[in-house]
DNA sequence: GCAAATGTTTGGCC
DNA sequence: TGGCCAAACATTTG
């Protein structure tokens, strides 16, 4: 499940190891992925030289002379800096340099491999509508995302939606509200100015462990190394059943809408 | 062996 | 507008 952590941690790894690479073939097993016809992909980005490679919300951004290769992990993937002697098991995308490396893209249900041309990235809707990176954001604009929601909007629902704030998803979101002491179906109008600024150093200390650390243990980086967030590092995600490490209340599995909540009912109360 | 659940995102419906 | 469902169809768990 990359989120920001991931996703943060793939585009440094990135940014180290790719610029410079000129991209030789690239071959499509999933055109399914595509926001074009194959041979359009192909003919688009086939001699490009890589540039900075940078993140907003879940998608990476690769730059090149020839336009942009954006990537969306969708529900988990792999993204190997190998040769073509040693590829993964499994893989829909590679692309071959002309150093003899190869980049091989795979995820094991949704994802999207898009291109956009230099100067106009705004023609990805999916990118366009993206809210600002919320590790990002200071205090105060944070505040003021918050404060021009809707009466009705739910703490849950806005932390996902990714045209508010972008980069948190359905993993590393029970810590966050954990942390903050919330509900998931609390009403985010309700907040009071401390409890909103209680959320954002729960935002910063959901994610930042995770992202000093490479990410998170089941996904792994360019060169198929284990993230070090660890499932111990995880404070009450995935933990049903298990004491909440504040008060020791059984945490509890809850659905919130259609996505499943792990919350400690003693310190998250309903409101 | 089968059913259910799983990180994402969009689009359609009420 | 929000909530809910279905759709893309892989892989693991009970």
């Amino acid at each position: 499940m990359p989120e920001i952590p991931e996703i943060a941690s793939r585009a440094k790894e990135m940014n180290l190891a790719l610029p410079g690479k000129q991209i030789s073939a690239i071959e499509i097993l999933q055109p399914k992925c595509l926001n074009i016809p194959p041979e359009e992909f192909v003919e688009a980005l086939t001699g490009a030289i890589i540039g900075l490679v940078s993140y907003h919300g879940k998608w990476l951004k690769i730059s090149t002379d020839k336009g942009w290769f954006l990537l969306n992990m969708g529900m988990g993937g792999e993204i190997l800096l190998s040769t073509r002697t040693s590829l993964p098991a499994k893989y829909r995308l590679i692309f071959d340099f002309t150093d003899a490396s190869c980049l091989s893209l795979n995820f094991w249900w949704f994802g999207y491999a898009f291109y956009a041309p230099l100067d106009n990235l705004a023609s990805i809707s999916m990118i366009a509508k993206l809210g600002p990176n919320v590790l990002d954001l200071s205090l105060t604009e944070f505040i003021s995302i918050v404060q021009a929601q809707s009466a009705k909007t739910r703490v849950k629902a806005f932390l996902l939606d990714q045209s508010r704030v972008a980069g948190i998803g359905n993993a590393y979101i029970h810590d966050i509200l954990f942390l903050a002491g919330l509900h998931p179906l609390n009403l985010l109008s309700k907040l009071t100015e401390s409890e909103i600024e209680k959320l954002y150093s729960a935002i910063r200390d959901g994610l930042l462990p995770s992202l000093h650390k490479g990410g998170a243990f089941y996904e792994t980086d360019l060169y198929g190394q284990k993230g070090g967030f660890r499932m111990e590092d995880i404070l009450v995600g995935y933990r049903e059943g298990s004491p909440c490490p504040r008060c020791g209340t059984p945490i509890t599995k809850i659905r919130t809408g259609s996505t499943s909540s792990f919350t400690c009912p003693e310190c998250q109360p309903l409101r």
